[in-house]
RNA sequence: GCGCCAGUAGCUCAGUUGGAUAGAGCAUCGGCCUUCUAAGCCGACGGCCGGGGGUUCGAAUCCUCCCUGGCGCACCA
């Protein structure tokens, strides 16, 4: 972060100076050929245009112009067809321990977001039943992009919305009522919608404890009925939030589907479209004319019946989300409610924002299996493996890293026994021994006497090797790794970092001796390098949401 | 039929504003523990980036047409 900001500022001087337009397209990085230098830049090619020369030619004038601005670049070479390839010296690497350490915990946390308000809503799974894996990665991912986002200086705010109203919520009533009729030996057809796991008999069976068969044969159907679905949908909820607990999430705000409903926000939202000519009414149903938006064909809101569809309250929901005062929304879904998009997109723009403002993730569902078998998995059936069962199983901490070392947005498999494996199958455990390792030298050197070592920019001199430097490089682009994190929305890139850091780590751990160092000045040196490895290490962790512990 | 996502090494996957010789782990094979944690390190093997055409200095990446897989196409949620 530091060394491509250094680069740009002269690259942007000497651009300005020329009266060029700055390419959008211009990449700075480090290359993986590391005789193409430190950074590399391709901004010459991008400015043959502008420049109207060959970009060899380009890449010449800027050369020129950086040479012996600055001490820190030593090397300026022009490279194939006009890559700018630069050498930073030892002293500008051996820097990013100072800025690690001085940072601590919040090395890496940038300035990008400018406080912007964000909203990020996840799982917001029906209350019917428990989480599944699924809902897992959806946790997952909008804790750990929270987390990312808050780093980047986003303003983040995270909700859960309760569809606690409609048929569901009815039917989710009509199964505990069944079962609780099962109980009493009452010969009742079977509910054609029903949810069949063991939860519900469980539901039943403490509701008619509670309440007693007399009530149950005394009271009215409705009555019933309404105990039911509450009791359920309670006890359920309860079971949610406990889950979500054990793997380390917490939604700040839960949003109730019901009270958009009770407090009359649907209708409001109804005749704002109305009045923007956005809606209309047709064959006895009220419609959102989306195609203005470019979805395939308009949308019910309200059905001839006059219930309301789903896309009623989310139109409602989202106008309250903006009338909050948040500047982006994010929301994540299920991958099998990706046609839904289009039309909430519209939904935004009829409300007046921009598409872009709402962004929605979408998670591709999970293939849960065991030894390579597929676990079959259906709520309704109640045939499937819960978050709560995962997580007991595997842990938080390798459940979390599974689904964060994956884009969101494609398929997972997820084998319970290959996540449970301490292996390279399961990098998680790769990144935390990393961690654990550097804090057991710590320790030792405790241990053997030698005092803690005080940050001292004299010091770091003695990080002269090439392997120092290839970790030092390594350890500058941490914050670059959250920075494309928080714009692309995909903490998947840090846990690549963070692979790549551990690896860098262990390969330096094994080939330099820290403790056992040539000289006292070397000893200490590597122990401020590798306390700043451990610090980037928590960092990359907390932000996934996962433990970076003391001694594995 | 239409739409969205995917197809990269034997397997699981990175590669998101087009960049240099396409990467990582696992698996396989071969080395490394008397020294700070071997949950580790070093090396080898491994590729028509699904296929064809196009755009340009340059394509896994952009366009187009096919093939395959997943998921959607309700006055369901």
């Amino acid at each position: 972060m530091r060394a491509n900001e250094t680069l740009r500022k002269l690259l942007a001087s000497f651009v300005a100076k020329n009266g060029f337009e700055w390419p959008e397209k211009t990449t700075i990085e480090q290359p993986k050929d590391e005789s193409f230098g430190d950074l590399a830049t391709n901004l010459a090619m991008m400015l043959t245009t502008q420049a109207g020369k060959p970009p060899r030619e380009v890449a010449a004038d800027i050369q020129d112009f950086i040479k012996g601005q600055v001490s820190e670049i030593t090397k300026i070479e022009i490279a194939g067809p006009g890559f700018l390839n630069v050498f930073f010296n030892a002293d500008f690497w051996q820097q990013t321990v100072l800025d690690v350490l001085g940072d601590g915990d919040n090395y890496g946390n940038l300035k990008i977001g400018k406080r912007k308000r964000v909203q990020v809503e996840y799982v917001s799974a029906n209350p019917t039943g428990p989480l599944h894996i699924g809902h897992g990665r959806g946790a997952a991912l909008g804790d750990s992009l929270t987390r990312i986002l808050r780093a980047a200086d986003f303003n983040v705010q995270t909700e859960y919305y309760l569809n606690d109203a409609g048929r569901q919520m009815r039917i989710l009533g009509n199964s505990v009522w069944f079962r609780i009729q099962e109980i009493l030996g009452r010969e009742v057809e079977t509910p054609e919608d029903l949810y069949k796991g063991e939860y519900i008999k469980e539901i039943a069976e403490a509701l008619l404890d509670a309440e007693g068969v007399d009530w149950f044969n005394s009271a009215p159907l409705d009555e019933i009925l309404a105990m039911c679905q509450e009791v359920a949908m309670e006890e359920i909820l309860e079971g949610i939030k406990l889950d979500l607990a054990e793997f380390n999430v917490e939604h700040e705000v839960w949003f109730s589907e019901s009270s958009l409903l009770e407090s009359g926000a649907v209708d409001l939202t109804f005749e704002r479209l109305r009045e923007a000519e956005l809606a209309y009414d047709k064959d006895g149903a009220f419609w959102f004319k989306s195609t203005d938006f470019g979805d395939d064909k308009d949308r019910v809101l309200r059905k001839s019946d006059g219930s309301l569809t789903y896309l009623a309250s989310d139109i409602a929901y989202h106008d309250n989300k903006f009338d909050r005062g948040f500047e982006l929304l994010v929301d994540i879904w299920g991958a099998d409610h990706h046609g839904y998009v289009p039309r909430m997109k519209a939904a935004v723009q009829a409300l007046g924002k921009e598409k872009e403002s709402l962004q929605v993730l979408l998670v591709q569902l999970v293939n849960l299996l065991r030894d390579g078998e597929q676990v079959a998995m259906s709520t309704r059936a109640g045939e499937f493996e819960t978050l709560a069962d995962v997580v007991a199983e595997v842990g938080a901490d390798a459940a979390r890293f599974m689904f964060l070392s994956r884009k969101s947005d494609s398929q997972l498999d997820f084998d319970l026994e290959l996540v449970k494996q301490k292996s390279m199958d399961n990098p998680v455990y790769y990144v935390q021994y990393a961690h654990a390792r550097i804090q057991s030298v710590m320790r030792k050197a405790t241990e053997r006497g030698i005092d803690a070592v005080s940050v001292d920019t004299g010091l770091l001199a003695a990080l002269d090797t090439p392997e120092d430097k290839r970790l030092l490089k390594i350890m500058e682009q941490f914050p670059d790794a959250v920075a494309s994190s928080a714009r692309t929305l995909s903490p998947h890139h840090v846990s690549y970092y963070l692979m790549e850091l551990a690896g860098s780590l262990h390969s330096y751990y094994h080939s330099n001796q820290i403790l056992g160092a040539e000289n006292q000045n070397q000893m200490r040196a590597r122990m401020l390098l590798l306390d700043a490895v451990a610090q980037i290490l928590r960092n990359g962790l907390a932000l996934l949401g996962v433990s970076a512990p003391e001694s594995m």
